[in-house]
DNA sequence: ACCTGAACACCGTTCAAGT
DNA sequence: ACCTGAACACCGTTCAAGT
């Protein structure tokens, strides 16, 4: 027992060093050393290599929260709005979310290819594929569109550079829900 | 004189090899090597280096031709079409270039927000420029976005995987072109 | 079972020595 | 002037040895 507290225990010390390294970087992603990761939490690089496969397992892990809050966002929004109406007010979560946390965006794209981190990732895809199903069944949305054409596209908002975020994510979120509509029938 | 030629020719044949190397591995642009480019082409590594001091300063050179050719089709197509048609036959020669080698997107978004290309960037940039400006004095296009903007969405198309690339590509570009519509005004 | 950390592999980058 | 290629730095990954 008292091996496997140890082991949970570095885990949590790893991720909150994770965190911690990002944040003194502001999210940057390439930059998270994992030698110096496992060096700053006082374990062996194999310690962290066993708990964290990839880089991008620990990211999952780092913005777990992040990413559950906006997958659990998604119900109320669709209960409170129409479907692109709440698909609008998700996505202005999500540049909120992303403007302090810019690892977020990195963290969802990362996710969205790989079955590896199926759970979080998932959800993600389930949450956003019912808001886009739910816009089409009311003719909100275009069909032929699912959750991920819309994470491809929203990928944009982890390439904006720091100085330009509040001028383009803007713009880019207003892109992508237009886009979505379906297209005027002429 | 001779030396300089030979600088030439080493340069011509770091850029042939890279080309071919990335031709093999179907234009997965984090594969290529410098050290087996290097190698590959008889030169040095300090040689690859001194032509081109980073990876996607070789890039740009690599899909130059490529570029150049959707840079300069801007003009005729805007000569030939409403902006927004222009546009759009634009994209649909991008996508077609894109499905043959995958690293063109690379090189169109490496070389986005770096100056240091600045000839080839600054006329893509120039040339989406162009065809966004007439298409909002046409009232096709709304009003706040640039060329960089529509680069950004444009990303998208680089991390389609490549089994879903004609999926997908064609809805990203739908996408797009449909969100740069003036939003209906109401 | 889990951990450590030296060691390996890989690759971008530099630079002293050559022509 | 330009080139070579050994060498360095960096970092992800592995693994023998420890507890």
């Amino acid at each position: 027992m008292a091996s496997r507290s140890d082991a949970v225990a570095n885990r949590d010390r790893i991720v909150e060093t994770a965190r911690a390294e990002l944040s003194r970087s502001n999210g940057a992603i390439a930059d998270l050393k994992l030698h110096a990761v496992a060096k700053a939490a006082g374990v062996g690089q194999g310690t962290l290599y066993r708990h964290f496969p990839t880089r991008e397992h620990l990211l999952a892990e780092v913005y777990r929260h992040e990413l559950t809050q906006l997958v659990e966002a998604v119900a109320p929004l669709l209960a409170e709005h129409p479907p692109l109406a709440a698909l609008t007010a998700w996505l202005d979560r999500l540049v909120g979310y992303a403007r302090v946390k810019r690892g977020v965006m990195a963290a969802i794209e990362a996710s969205a290819w790989q079955d590896l981190y199926a759970d979080q990732h998932h959800r993600l895809d389930e949450a956003l594929g019912t808001l886009l199903e739910r816009g089409q069944a009311a003719g909100e949305v275009r069909e032929g569109v699912d959750a991920a054409d819309v994470i491809l596209l929203l990928g944009a908002l982890s390439r904006i550079p720091e100085a330009e975020w509040d001028r383009r994510a803007i713009t880019v979120v207003a892109l992508v829900v237009d886009g979505l509509r379906p297209p005027a029938a002429g």
